[in-house]
DNA sequence: GTCCATGCAAACCTTTTGCACTATA
DNA sequence: TATAGTGCAAAAGGTTTGCATGGAC
């Protein structure tokens, strides 16, 4: 039953995915993929699913999985790991579509940001290596500007000079 | 039972850092250790442990883990993860004791190379968002030289165009 | 009407944990 | 001898799969 629902652009070049690959478009794709696209940040299978509970879809799990991995198919959304043991998912029609994550090591705060001198690595990797790059993730562990000025301090563990051997 | 098992430097390394902990070195944690200081690449558990079953060493799962957590927690070894549903590790006592992947999306080869490019990134993310760089991670997945001389082509999937919305 | 998606629960896989027993220092 | 580690098996947690039912086209 195809009902008025609001039909984003967004979930309209999903339909067009999923049309050209001879698949149904269904209500619950339709409605992940939104949940997806009106979302900002990275967003867990949990945080969707709970997202959609709020509005009164009641989609099981597994249909979330596997209409996020035909997103992720179609390169509408990326997949985003930040070694929390699950992965977030993230659309990519934002202002920034390529980006990369500075994580807060403190408060687990994710900030994202450009790099324009990964260009110029990719280049070099294709010179020098004779390796295609097709995609890539970059992210940097420290410490954010909130918690710095908060007065938090990193501990320094392990060895203080792994190098030395005696 | 203390026997006279061959200790290289770097697991005489590994002790000192168990020993300021005030952690008892033993014959179980040094046989991981070496494992994983003798293995060039990227090792995976299941791998660790396969060696040390040839080895005739008979060690746990659990207590594998959790050397290896220690062994990372003393930055002698670093975590790796390249997507593959498990967690690889690589012992820092190389040549090149900070270096980069690229990752072969058809073979799945593992190709190390440096990048002070990064460093470059890490004084901008500093100055431009006050965030304190402690670890980075960039991966840059595509095919490698030797599979594209073999002709292979990665298939593009996806929308051709996701940002044309109509 | 055909083909595929959905939902539920079970299965899967890696990693973690509880607990009785053993080794280190 | 006190303290901490080990091994086994069970649990945990995220993700995938099998199968009967229901929906898209």
């Amino acid at each position: 039953m195809q009902t008025d629902r609001d039909v984003t652009p967004y979930i309209r070049l999903f339909g067009r995915y999923l049309r050209d690959l001879g698949l149904p478009v269904t209500q619950q794709r339709e409605a992940v993929a939104d949940v997806v696209f009106t979302s900002e940040g990275h967003r867990s299978v949990d945080e969707i699913e709970g997202e959609l509970r709020e509005r009164d879809e009641r989609i099981g799990k597994a249909t979330i999985y596997r209409t996020l991995d035909l997103l992720v198919r179609s390169r509408l959304v990326a997949e985003r790991d930040f070694g929390e043991g699950f992965k977030r998912y993230e659309h990519r029609l934002s202002d920034h579509p390529v980006h990369e994550h500075l994580i807060c090591l403190e408060c687990g705060k994710v900030t994202e940001f450009e790099s324009n001198e990964l260009y110029r690595v990719e280049n070099r990797v294709r010179q020098e290596h004779g390796f295609q790059p097709v995609r890539r993730r970059l992210e940097i562990y420290g410490l954010c500007k909130e918690c710095h000025d908060a007065g938090v301090e990193l501990p320094i563990e392990g060895l203080m000079c792994p190098i030395e051997t005696v």
